[in-house]
DNA sequence: TAGCTATGAATGAAAG
DNA sequence: CTTTCATTCATAGCTA
């Protein structure tokens, strides 16, 4: 009788790479391992998360660099850290709702799936998928003249939604044995 | 010593992925518990696998758009996870080769024990670790991309260290905590 | 119960 | 911006 599974899943458990809360924590491997890449502290994560969905989503290098700056009382962390966060951020929520809007179109087959599995893995980034306030940077600073050409953009997703294409493939919807036909010509 | 809170999820019951072949023995956790990590089916892994063998290493969004609904048939699957799939696969296939290597170049030792004790391990998956074969995407489709050269990259020298132009804000120098002004409108 | 291996998932860095 | 690579974390499932 174990009756261990009380203790659902440990969920990092480990030192977690924000090891940080106390003093320079900063980006020591959390295991110790030669690490040559930035490990963000959770303060770090904190900030730069808030800040993105606070609508900031692609930061000028001032701002970058003033993110930056202050981020650094955390822990080590340079300006193309912050340029790299931001962008995979948002290319993986991006990337992340794409894919959950087919699977969720996918998903006439399944007879009794619950979706708790994903729920769990958006539940940190997705958590705002409708919103859309993308504020896309920010240029609240008036202070340095304008650097340069640096504002722009301002784009709404135009390019985003490409029509899928129907496809002809036979789509298992009412047999009970997939034809599978998963060989790479067919795809 | 160690408050590892070894909860965890106890798994006991040996569902094993490769139950009877029938059609639901996919993924629910062992325990039941609501586990959020995707265990793939015996059927899936194979599919899976083939597809691998063919060639496939980096499918295209729509090609794991597709192998994920056909797959979807033998139990729950998302199209991140066959995205995880092919990334973890390739990437590890990679690895061991790479560590094959260093380790005939490194160490002229590599005895029998070597195979011995990973034969196992590679039975499975190096079941050709000579051909090198890559078909690398197999684009049997057009589809269009719209990526027009646009390159301006932006370098970050290594300027981590440059001054913070002109902050009024009090460096953290003698507080514990730090200020940290990093409200959109300060950008 | 503890350790190990295989592997799903995540993410920093880059390349394209 | 999109996609790929490299590493690392976390965990299911053995195995001893």
């Amino acid at each position: 009788m174990e009756e261990r599974m009380s203790g659902f899943c440990i969920t990092k458990a480990r030192n977690v790479r924000g090891s940080g809360g106390g003093g320079d924590s900063g980006n020591k491997c959390s295991t110790g391992a030669k690490c040559g890449r930035w490990n963000p502290t959770s303060e770090q994560v904190k900030v730069l998360t808030d800040l993105f969905r606070s609508g900031l989503r692609t930061p000028s290098t001032d701002q970058i660099q003033k993110i930056s700056s202050q981020l650094s009382f955390y822990g080590k962390i340079e300006s193309k850290n912050v340029f790299y966060w931001f962008q995979n951020h948002k290319a993986r929520e991006r990337q992340k709702r794409r894919r959950v809007s087919v699977d969720d179109k996918d998903m006439m087959i399944r007879r009794e799936d619950n979706l708790s599995s994903s729920a769990r893995y958006f539940s940190e980034i997705s958590q705002f998928t409708e919103p859309e306030r993308v504020i896309e940077t920010l240029q609240l600073f008036p202070l340095n003249s304008f650097s340069e050409g640096e504002s722009e953009k301002l784009i709404f997703q135009s390019n985003e939604c490409k029509e899928p294409t129907s496809f002809s493939y036979t789509c298992g919807t009412e047999m009970d044995h997939p034809p599978l036909d998963l060989r790479l010509s067919f795809l």
